[in-house]
RNA sequence: GGGCGAUUAGCUCAGUUGGGAGAGCGCCUCCCUUACAAGGAGGAAGUCGCAGGUUCGAGUCCUGCAUCGCCCACCA
């Protein structure tokens, strides 16, 4: 076998996936014979590129869904990818903004087929993607959130919600996006700090006299034309007397409003009244709401101000914050502008488009969230859906104790357009077909002349039924019978509340069951210096450079290898994925040694009889098995990134750099062919599900039973032979191994230059070749025997020149007699003795005697070097 | 304003139930030894953020503080 030096990822990765995918081993069937293990793949946007927290997200949910398939289970990831209403539409337009055309012009039908021809050419991309970092769900069951069976169980939810009595239609003070033109839900809404101003405005009591009157503060000053009342705190002693009088507004001075006492308000804040706007801000709207105020509305869907509920003067058509400094320079010319101070505050922007968001009443869809929301609390509190890291299970408790009623309705054509029609008269009907709207309008409101409502609905609803959508409810489909629920959820955790919580409130509420059992949080990903990574800082990393530059494999394990339970960040820089490449390139050296044995490899995995196994044999098997055990608990607990490092570990620094150099000793000859081949072909396996490629190609060149590693068990470590006390003995040899390395290295011998070794009788010559071997030493003499083997191995010596040995010795003796002290003092101290577990004490105490012994020794040698001196 | 996380070697991070401070990268020295220089061997390097407390004993438990970060929230 002639394999290249250098393992070269791009000539691999390609066509084993090309095969993986025609042969369809990522494809499932359901089977209710073995357990599931059904991932649902957040889907992406369908105008998103992966990146690299796409990449830390998703390359998990394929570790998992490859362990699980190994180990036997009904395993399956199922994809899809999300329409994305708003984010999709605001590309369209731009699109079209850049031929000069308005959605508008174009006219709904032809919008929307637009927008299904830009989802079809664009909308595969990030799949490509996928699948060139290795990723493997089940391809032929890929879903799109607009399609027909999809739409379907949108619209069905929707009726049956609205049914209940969990869906109605209402005017509300909802999110206004200016820049979407659209109703966005409180979910998507950005709080960002900015600097503003903090205006402190005069309401004066005589629209004749401003010299008098109430000072109150506020950000907004344009939102005054809509002012219904002053607000104070009821207990606030300056305003006391006030309470009940009415002030006029400026600066139109057209009409006076009421001072009124609401608890809300917090006297400590600026002035302690505050002037009411029901009708934009969140906070008037609910005063305005107990005190049963009028609600009139200055600001349009435009951004702009308008007359149609009150006077607004000259003010009439500004966009709101031309409007603000209009006003502001009035109020300051009527000399009622007492002060200007620069104010930082959190402003409320669109999370979608980066505008700032307006309030406004509207008329609306809203689900109606308490009852919905309760079993989702119960769900959590009673542990049947927990969160990893568990403290994002109190972020989620949270939001759902504090919900509010969700806002479904989008202004926007692309979307699942809302199952809703009205008569002419306004009365609503809501059905899963226009044909059956028709027949309950005609037998309800006696006609048959009905408009459809043009909202369409919030991205979010449809994602929030994809657990069971996706498996073909409502229809009873075998899928649905034997895949829901699935076994985890992994995302962000910046949808926790956009996304994880409606689906267990929709996954109750239709299935009666929560969707998942385990919620795993993955961590946002920051750059080497801490900051987090974006286009518009100039440091994000994209994972399919990265994967062309070093392997889909690189990418994968260099991610994984840094992820940690419960870190909430990932930091990531490029040097991981070379370190990552690097380990690739020692898997491939390893593999060509083991191919390239002389005595080639035996065809059958079985090993040698257990007597004949040598001490490196049982060590590496002892090895092995441990990282069975480990790796399995591991995953189970979802612990990546220890998954990865012990990966890394057993590969590298035991398999490679200790056993693989052991069996080029001549005692390990015989028995190192099937154990090498034994034991790496089951390495491969446990580093499949974190580097496919890889160790696909490995496989598939070692011994092997079946056509794929995709589908090959996992090692099962009841099966793996182990020697526990050999396995000691051999670790007593390494550090005897690191002991002579490192005499060596100080006497300043290269490791041609053979150093001659004071072996005791007793190490048996197995142990001695060992040596050898490991050092590149002979050995000279056999000392007196030690007592053990482990006490013999401590006695192995080097030999060394009078000056650098003498020196050596009187290091050695300095840092024996710093422990012994230290040790002495522990003792000396009776509370120790006397309080601390019986077992440390003992531990101790041999721990001091070892050291004496040794400084003993030490002490004599170095007594004899100066005799013979 | 509230909640949560982080703080250990120059960098990124481990440190399971309290019991002799660890890894990788980087750096320095040596070695192109017949799997691998994308490699091997060795080495230097830390007042475990600060201050208290509990304990025979604290990186680990408790309290406070500082710095960085995340999330939530109606200070207009």
């Amino acid at each position: 076998m002639d394999l290249p030096k250098h393992y070269d990822p791009q000539a691999v990765e390609p066509r084993l996936y090309a095969r993986w995918e025609q042969n369809g081993y990522f494809h499932e069937e359901p089977d209710p014979a073995r357990p599931p293990f059904i991932i649902c793949m957040p889907p992406p946007n369908v105008t998103a590129r992966a990146h690299l927290g796409t990449a830390s997200t998703f390359t998990p949910m394929d570790v998992l869904t490859r362990y699980h398939r190994m180990l036997g289970e009904n395993a399956d990831w199922l994809p899809g990818v999300d329409h994305a209403a708003i984010a999709t539409e605001a590309v369209l337009v731009k699109e079209l903004a850049r031929e000069g055309v308005r959605r508008e012009d174009l006219g709904r039908n032809r919008f929307v087929e637009r927008a299904w021809e830009w989802s079809r050419t664009y909308g595969g991309a990030i799949d490509a993607q996928f699948r060139r970092l290795g990723f493997g769900p089940d391809w032929q069951r890929s879903r799109f959130t607009m399609d027909e069976g999809l739409s379907a169980a949108v619209v069905r939810v929707f009726v049956q919600l609205y049914r209940e009595g969990l869906i109605y239609r209402g005017t509300r003070l909802i999110n206004w996006d200016p820049g979407s033109h659209s109703t966005i839900s409180d979910a998507e809404l950005e709080y960002v700090e900015r600097d503003g101003q903090l205006w402190r405005i005069r309401y004066p009591y005589s629209k004749d006299d401003s010299s008098a009157g109430v000072e109150i503060a506020t950000t907004r000053p344009e939102t005054m034309l809509a002012d219904v009342a002053v607000a104070v705190h009821p207990k606030d002693p300056r305003y006391a007397g006030l309470i009940g009088r009415s002030v006029w507004l400026p600066p139109l001075f057209d009409r006076a409003v009421p001072i009124i006492a609401d608890e809300a308000v917090d006297p400590e804040f600026g002035t302690g009244a505050v002037k009411v706007t029901p009708a934009h801000d969140p906070l008037d709207y609910e005063i305005g709401t107990r005190n049963t105020l009028a609600m009139p509305s200055v600001i349009d869907v435009e951004a702009r101000i308008t007359g149609a509920d009150v006077p607004v003067g000259p003010y009439v058509g500004l966009d709101r914050f031309d409007a603000r400094a209009r006003i502001v320079d009035d109020l300051r010319r009527l000399g009622l502008l007492i002060a200007e101070t620069p104010h930082r505050h959190a402003v409320a922007t669109s999370d979608r488009s980066g505008d700032i968001v307006e309030p406004l009443l509207s008329l609306q869809w809203f689900v109606k969230a308490a009852p919905l929301a309760a079993p989702a609390l119960e769900a959590y509190r009673s542990g049947r859906v927990r969160f990893v890291p568990e403290r994002y299970g109190r972020t989620y408790e949270q939001w759902l104790e504090n919900i509010r009623d969700w806002n479904v309705s989008r202004q926007i054509w692309w979307g699942h357009q809302l199952p809703v029609w009205y008569t002419s008269a306004g009365d609503e009907v809501v059905a899963e077909s226009e044909q059956e709207a028709l027949e309950i309008a005609q037998r309800t409101y006696g006609t048959r002349e009905l408009t459809r409502d043009p909202d369409t609905l919030d991205t979010w609803f449809s994602s929030g039924i994809w657990p069971f959508s996706i498996l073909g409810w409502p229809k009873k489909s075998a899928e649905l019978r034997c895949w829901y629920p699935s076994q985890a959820m992994i995302t962000g955790g910046d949808i926790i509340f956009l996304w994880v919580a409606r689906m267990v409130m929709l996954g109750i509420h239709f299935m009666g069951k929560v969707p998942f059992p385990d919620v795993v949080i993955t961590p946002l990903v920051f750059d080497a210096a801490g900051r987090k990574m974006s286009k518009s800082l100039g440091n994000a990393i994209d994972p399919l450079e990265l994967a062309e530059r070093y392997g889909a494999d690189a990418v994968r394990f260099s991610i994984l290898r840094q992820m940690r339970l419960e870190s909430q960040e990932l930091r990531y820089q490029e040097s991981r994925a070379h370190e990552a490449r690097n380990f690739n390139n020692k898997v491939w050296n390893a593999t060509r040694y083991v191919l390239a044995l002389p005595e080639g490899l035996p065809r059958a995995m079985t090993l040698p009889q257990p007597s004949s196994l040598t001490l490196a044999d049982r060590w590496i098997l002892t090895r092995y098995r441990d990282t069975i055990v480990r790796m399995g608990n591991l995953l189970d607990e979802y612990d990546f990134g220890n998954a990865a490092e012990t990966m890394w570990r057993f590969i590298w620094y035991e398999f490679c750099d200790w056993y693989l150099e052991a069996t080029k000793a001549d005692v390990n000859r015989a028995t190192r062919a099937p154990v090498l081949s034994y034991v790496w072909n089951g390495a491969m396996r446990l580093l499949h599900p974190i580097a496919p490629f890889i160790s696909e190609e490995v496989w598939l060149a070692l011994p092997h039973d079946g056509e794929t590693i995709v589908t090959a068990n996992w090692p099962d470590p009841l099966e793996v032979p182990t020697f526990e006390s050999d396995a000691r003995e051999f670790a007593a040899l390494q550090r005897a191994v690191e002991r002579i390395r490192n005499a060596r290295a100080e006497m300043g011998l290269t490791p041609r230059d053979h150093v001659a070794l004071d072996v005791p009788a007793n190490v048996p010559e197995e142990v001695s070749a060992l040596l050898v071997l490991l050092t590149s030493a002979s050995i000279e003499r056999k000392g007196p025997a030690g007592e053990s083997i482990g006490d013999a191995f401590s006695q192995i010596g080097v030999r060394t020149p009078h000056g650098l040995l003498a020196e050596r010795y009187r290091k050695q003796a300095a840092q024996l007699r710093s422990e012994i002290d230290r040790g002495e003092k522990k003792l000396r101290n009776e509370a120790f003795v006397a309080r601390a577990d019986a077992r440390v004490v003992a531990k101790e105490r041999e721990k001091l005697e070892g050291y004496r012994g040794e400084l003993a020794r030490v002490e004599a040698a170095l007594a004899k070097l100066k005799e013979s001196a």
